[in-house]
DNA sequence: AGAAGTCGTTCGGCATCGTCGAACATCGGT
DNA sequence: ACCGATGTTCGACGATGCCGAACGACTTCT
């Protein structure tokens, strides 16, 4: 045990690696497969998959003998999303948002270098959308992962903009220096926004929420069409509808008053469309 | 290692009984809490949160000290159900059958003694309607998990039958001999209602699925209010729809042909209304 | 059709690794 | 300032999880 992170149960360690890997991986994986992957005995992961899936964390494949991911996982992402208190207290915040733009939103947090989606409002209008919850994205693509970044402390936001940062589209901004100016821009703001970073002719207006202490602990944004949410610049109508429903979200977690007011005048002069 | 069973990795079912405890449980829970419920020492409890924790399984409150499940989780849940062949399968079947009768639509399987939701289409109309994928319901109050009961082996089936039947509604069959006679008629039609027998006010029917073996691996079905859905017995429609889709899905899923046909004609005569 | 590779699985022994009790640090309410 | 509660660290014992070799079943080459 001379681990400077001192004393990890190993084969607890070791199982939850197994679950990544079934979870990263194909749909289903082999024992061999899994065992080369992490570097260890076959017979090691026989015993932890047996484990495992007599809790139902994983099943195994009555034919082929593979492994994948058990139902009891579900109830568990699922219990994750029950006891989580931003989600639960966005989820009236968000229909009223979406309803007051007409367009979807998301509410996300920061989880590692990736914005974990949360809460997922579709468009009001029928179109056919599939639900993002449980999604996650680069947090540099994502107008909720800038927001959430660019209120961080120093070092965690260094540490952000030094890893890696994957090119999804032509407007992806993959360079640290000009995302760092980004984000300082949108300190001052109080909002982000993203357009077609992620995904072509698709954007976003993001602002963060903030807990009792003043931290912030995800944020909430408006996602549709670029040219509905970022007609030339930021719609006005949608930032406003974000950051009041950011600033009451705030309140309702807590958040102390300082929170509220954002520095700048209410219309922020638009960016270079 | 007396035990009948094999040969269980002890950390690693531990700490699996810890995660479903946090889940089951109110939101944060602490280590002498949990230590007492799972009959542990407290520092044995403290090492697996620790090692879950550096894996984002479990998060811990930085104020109270509390532990909660942590976002990793809610990814492995997500990625139980990208992995999950018939929900994959099952995505265009629903959203098909949805506009078709005008109802949510609801895909489960049997896990356990409940049915757990892993894939639910909104009814067309735009109500406020809430996720229920990743939710779980006790088999006997759900047409999913009735008709996916009624086509299992018959030990199975009488495991079902013997264990707990909670009442949720004044019309939940709780009397296992009534509910016996029940999948058997619903083995012989195909197909399995349920009218406020889970909810007041809201009915469902649903039909089983079958995998490239014959054997049940879930079930489709449509749910609504109840004078929609089973205006006096099941509508015509509904069980039309329901079946063919099921039917098409099994085929999808690579099931023989004798699934394909009902054994019966095809407009059952209404049940008792 | 035989052979040679793969797969998941079982077995048993060595030593590693997880467990537990006592003691510590810290907080909150009296 | 006390007390009781919390989450946490430490150290030592021995139970426990790890691994290599061997097995049976299966697929895939030749």
């Amino acid at each position: 045990m001379s681990d400077p992170r001192r004393s990890t149960i190993q084969s607890v360690d070791r199982a939850a690696r197994i679950l990544k890997a079934l979870a990263s991986g194909p749909p289903r994986s082999g024992v061999s497969e899994l065992a080369e992957r992490l570097g260890l005995a076959k017979t090691t992961v026989h015993g932890l998959l047996r484990t495992l899936e007599r809790q139902s964390l994983v099943e195994q494949d009555t034919e082929t003998g593979k492994y994948r991911l058990g139902p009891e996982m579900l109830q568990l992402g699922n219990a994750f999303l029950d006891h989580h208190e931003l989600r639960g207290r966005s989820l009236l915040w968000a229909d009223t948002l979406a309803n007051r733009v007409g367009e979807a939103v998301r509410v996300g947090v920061l989880h590692g270098r990736r914005v974990l989606i949360v809460h997922h409002v579709f468009r009001p209008d029928d179109s056919v959308q599939i639900l993002e919850v449980g999604a996650s994205v680069p947090w540099h693509v994502s107008a909720l992962g800038k927001v959430h970044a660019a209120a961080l402390p120093n070092d965690r936001r260094r540490t952000l903009l030094a890893g890696a940062l994957p090119q999804l589209t032509g407007r992806t901004i993959t360079d640290p220096h000009v995302l760092a100016l980004g984000l300082e821009e949108i300190a001052r703001a109080g909002f982000a926004t993203e357009e077609q970073e992620a995904v072509i002719g698709e954007a976003e207006v993001a602002a963060p929420v903030f807990d009792h202490r003043g931290h912030p602990v995800g944020a909430i944004g408006v996602a549709g069409p670029a040219e509905r949410v970022m007609p030339r610049g930021p719609s006005d109508a949608v930032v406003v509808a974000v950051l009041d429903t950011a600033r009451r979200l705030s309140r309702e977690m807590g958040a102390p008053r300082r929170h509220d007011a954002r520095p700048h005048a209410p219309r922020p002069r638009a960016e270079a469309g």
